[in-house]
DNA sequence: GCAAATGATTGTGC
DNA sequence: GCACAATCATTTGC
């Protein structure tokens, strides 16, 4: 029985010695618990309340519950030949068990959808990289799979010769026999699932790479970028745009809606953190947009008419002029309004006074500047928010025509 | 190699 | 469901 023991012990320190490289890091994995038991089908409410949660589990780092997986827990709720079933066929779908089939479909259709299907050559290359770890993957676990069915016969071979020897001195019946073999053999088979549950982690976590969509960030294009900050600085005083706005958004920068929001969302909590920082910043687009406003005012008729720029109808040309938050931005650079971070040098003065110009070169706006008295500098009120955001679809601009739509108001 | 910037995610509150 | 705040992971600039 020691040998039993020394032998289990052995395969069971083995069970354990997958290759760390294979795992990422246990941060990376900790978001993906809800999207593989959305893709397996696992309810949320399984196991205990918090299964949902990462957790470590011995050598492994187990990015989500493995309840569905879970050997001590499924030998309790069921038997394990169902459980042995559910293993083989995961490993199967996943293109590990069974015959070879380019990185398996389903895994590779998780790949191909992880990527997005987008970028061509990027995608192919992650594609290959995925492949090739999980080929790893399929690897090690027929590797390892052998060598447990080959120790496993060696030790029912090495056990029968003792009983043999035994049967020599006292008598042993062939159902000791039988339950002997019946007793390695079970033991081998819950190491063999044991080596199944650890191979479906590695895949899971493999793929979890895939479907981490941090692992895929890319910074966005500096026209997007421009555009994006173009449309944030014309609306400081509300940085919210409408769902309409955000298409539109996301449309000219070749982004998606959720990423205009992640921007946003990024951008207002960034520049509130930091006026000061983002002045320069701030300062260089009001510039831009009242340049914008003096062209449209030189080829138009329409820049006497400052009360539509924010509406919603206008989406298509956020990026030229807004002159309600132009204001507000001149104001602030004044110090009219007390601003707080704004250290305006001199070169900056020089901005506020060429924008004074080409303001004054729009026509009418010396009123709107005068109407920009209600806003606390760069749209951030006392509390920290931006003042037109709590109250949006009542409060109007200044020179937002009652037509104006926010993001706000569609909630 | 490091710090800053940046896009994405998560948890929480409303 | 959205926004905020905190945080993570990656990219970028030095």
């Amino acid at each position: 029985m020691f040998l039993f023991h020394l032998i289990c012990a052995e395969i069971f320190q083995e069970a354990s010695l997958w290759p760390r490289h294979l795992f990422p890091p246990k941060s990376d994995v900790r978001a993906l618990g809800a999207k593989l038991n959305k893709h397996f089908n696992v309810k949320p409410g399984l196991g205990s309340g918090r299964s949902n949660r990462s957790a470590d589990v011995g050598n492994f780092y187990v990015p989500f519950s493995f309840d569905m997986l879970s050997i001590r827990g499924a030998q309790e709720e069921e038997p394990p030949d169902a459980q042995l079933m559910r293993l083989d066929n995961m490993l199967l779908a996943e293109g590990v068990s069974g015959p070879e089939k380019g990185g398996g479909s389903a895994a590779a259709a998780a790949a191909a959808a992880a990527t997005g299907g987008g970028a061509g050559a990027d995608n192919s290359a992650e594609h290959s990289d995925y492949r090739a770890k999980l080929s790893q993957i399929r690897q090690i676990y027929h590797t390892e799979l052998e060598k447990y069915e080959q120790a496993c016969n060696e030790f029912t071979t090495h056990v029968m010769n003792l009983l043999r020897e035994q049967s020599r001195t006292r008598p042993i019946s062939p159902k000791e026999i039988e339950r002997m073999v019946g007793i390695i053999h079970r033991k081998f088979s819950s190491i063999q699932m044991q080596l199944k549950q650890s191979t479906c982690e590695a895949v899971m976590i493999l793929r979890s790479r895939f479907l981490d969509a941090r692992r895929k960030r890319r910074n966005f294009n500096k026209q997007a970028t421009e555009i994006l900050n173009e449309y944030f600085y014309s609306h400081l005083s509300n940085p919210y745009p409408s769902e309409e706005a955000k298409e539109e958004l996301a449309k000219k920068c070749s982004i998606t809606v959720s990423q205009v929001s992640n921007w946003f969302g990024n951008k207002r909590i960034r520049y509130k953190k930091n006026i000061g920082k983002f002045q320069e910043e701030a300062n260089m687009y009001a510039a831009r947009t009242a340049v914008n406003a003096a062209n449209v005012s030189s080829h138009g008729s329409q820049a006497n008419s400052p009360s539509t720029p924010n509406s919603a109808g206008s989406a298509g040309s956020f990026n030229m002029s807004n002159s309600g938050d132009l204001f507000m931005s001149v104001q602030s650079l004044n110090g009219d309004s007390g601003y707080q971070g704004a250290q305006v040098g001199a070169n900056v003065q020089s901005q506020v006074d060429t924008l004074r110009h080409v303001i004054n070169q729009t026509g009418g706006y010396s009123e709107g500047l005068a109407g920009t008295q209600m806003y606390s500098p760069q749209g951030i009120n006392a509390n920290g928010g931006w003042q037109d955001a709590a109250t949006p679809s009542s409060v109007t601009s200044p020179t937002e025509g009652p037509g104006s739509v926010h993001s706000d108001t569609s909630n």
